[in-house]
DNA sequence: GTGTAATCGAGACGGTACGTCCTGTCTTCGG
DNA sequence: CCGAAGACAGGACGTACCGTCTCGATTACAC
């Protein structure tokens, strides 16, 4: 009833799917996005190239697939209730993730190639696992509606500087997320003040 | 004197460098980054093969040769003596590079490249356009021993959030540089006020 | 039962391989075995590179492929009967192939540039059109049995001059095979009434 | 007198000449005709590649002219008086020389090449080592007025079988020079006496 | 001495083939 | 219909040599 109702002929192989998407994480690590190839995935899945290319178009796409829940969840944190705190710990998290984690890698190759690709462009701002995530906690931790700039704006202050000091090949450990994050939270008080 | 004073040898030609460099700001307007190859950057440049291997081992280089003048160029503005006139022409100038200029293209897509290639990551961190003019624009406008946080992160606080903006997909448009001037400068008085 | 059931993938493509041996063909005829290259070939042939290298490692095999059932079809005489007509039958032949055919002048190619590469040597030396055919004519000629030297040398005896004639670019004119005939077959008798 | 009278500008570098031909014979010896290139042989010789084009065109000229004296040399052979014996001498001189000596191997070279290569071809015809010295032996060893076949036609009975054999990959080893010099001579006296 | 002229080294240049790799599509057989 | 296997056309890769060229430096002869 809920499914497609007929799906004649042989079902889709989910082994195959998982075993695709273990390989796009594993050659991500190993060879790095540029290195890594269709055929080296199909090779490296064990599963035919015909069979990568009936579900998925290009490599940003499964890396994509690959990638997302992990990156949403590395990007969640719980709240305390003190907005310093709760800012900071996503400012952490946020780091984590850009500097050192598997998914941030996989979020930084798309969003490189998104530069000058536009199917990969549209890929991601279908989702944004970034933007999402900043906007729940302003939401949560400053409130929605005492915000001195729309919404939009809050999570590219929040976002901005670490995202720029990461991608810009800086290093991570000279960034403070505290200092950051009161930098955030005080940059908005004084907007409100005014 | 003070030049190579024996090159010996059949010296450089300096109509193929140009050519070349020429070649690859036509492709990358025309047909992209990811599309431009080395073959075709050769054919453009009506040059051999062999002759662009001769002096850049990556497209990247030449790209990078080819832009870093305008680069700078673009992002230089001169002061006003206000500092959040200074500023919000800065931020500007930024916007306009990131999101409308060729060099701008260009350097999005060495950024791009350089999260997923060291080569192109190296080079970046050479020669680093935003850093430079954001330092120099920061130090005159507000003065270098009166920040409340250091040099090399206030440039982060200054151009994060456009570079975030502009590399993640949003619309320039939606952005506002007095706004984003003011809450710069306000967020590092309301640092030093405490 | 007796072919391979089993085989799995796509079939080898006929027409592909075909188009291939008439392309090396017409080459040799078009500019010659030393300007006949992969590249070439595989264009002509309206196959694509790597179609070309998946079957032959070089041209000389592709050659030798192409031209080995012709060498062999114009290098086989009918017998008459009589010996000193069937050797200068066979004398007649071995000059067309050698000095006029297509094939043979694959085989001088292939020939030559097995004085310089081990490789097709190799090739030549698994099938040696001269030497079969002489080695037949001989037998039934003169029989097997008779012969006052090795059928090896005898082949040599009687393929020899005319090989030399024609490798040694001396024009095939001047060679008159019955006179040839006669001496092989007067010089094993002189041998053999000894 | 006898020489260029007046040859302006700097004298040819004899050193240069020697070292090119030199390299040359190394080249062949080390990598194989095949391999050896006019860059290789340059850099071999120590020696601008112009240097080398500026008296040769091709490799095969360098090589002919590199290894024409030593075929010249290895084979002429002192006569004794007994033709039999100096017949042997001479096919045990040329099965040397085609088989296992350094210059021969530059004649197989070339001629493989003069297969497929005209302006080769033209080169090997115009000094013709193996004819000059079968005509040479020939003529002081069965006399010129006695012979019952044009000399020309004498010389390829005498190389070709020796000439093939080696030519087509077969062992030496199983080649006796005394046979085929008995041969050569009764064969010839088979058409004499008829 | 002071041209003039040819040689030599070094190495850049436009070209072209090399053999390899990956792309995305296709064609077969078997589940 | 799905999937493995693998052939196919196409095209870029980076390398090697080709034969030519453009330099500066050298080395002879002629004036």
């Amino acid at each position: 009833m809920n499914k497609e109702h007929n799906p004649v002929g042989r079902p889709r192989n989910e082994q195959a799917r998982t075993a695709i998407l273990n390989a796009v994480d594993d050659l991500l690590f190993e060879v790095g996005y540029a290195a890594m190839t269709m055929k080296g995935i199909s090779e490296r899945a064990g599963v035919s190239r015909q069979t990568v290319y009936r579900w998925w178009s290009h490599k940003a796409e499964i890396l994509f697939e690959a990638s997302a829940a992990d990156a949403e969840e590395e990007l969640a944190i719980s709240l305390s209730g003190d907005p310093l705190d709760d800012i900071t710990a996503y400012l952490e998290a946020l780091l984590r993730f850009l500097a050192h984690s598997l998914a941030g890698a996989a979020y930084r190759a798309l969003l490189g190639e998104a530069q000058h690709d536009s199917v990969v462009a549209e890929l991601l701002s279908a989702k944004d696992p970034l933007g999402d995530s900043a906007r729940v906690v302003i939401e949560r931790a400053l409130g929605k509606d005492t915000l001195p700039v729309p919404l939009e704006q809050a999570t590219a202050l929040l976002i901005g500087p670490s995202f720029f000091w990461i991608l810009s090949g800086r290093d991570p450990a000279q960034l403070v997320p505290r200092e950051l994050a009161e930098n955030f939270i005080h940059g908005l008080q004084a907007r409100q003040s005014r």
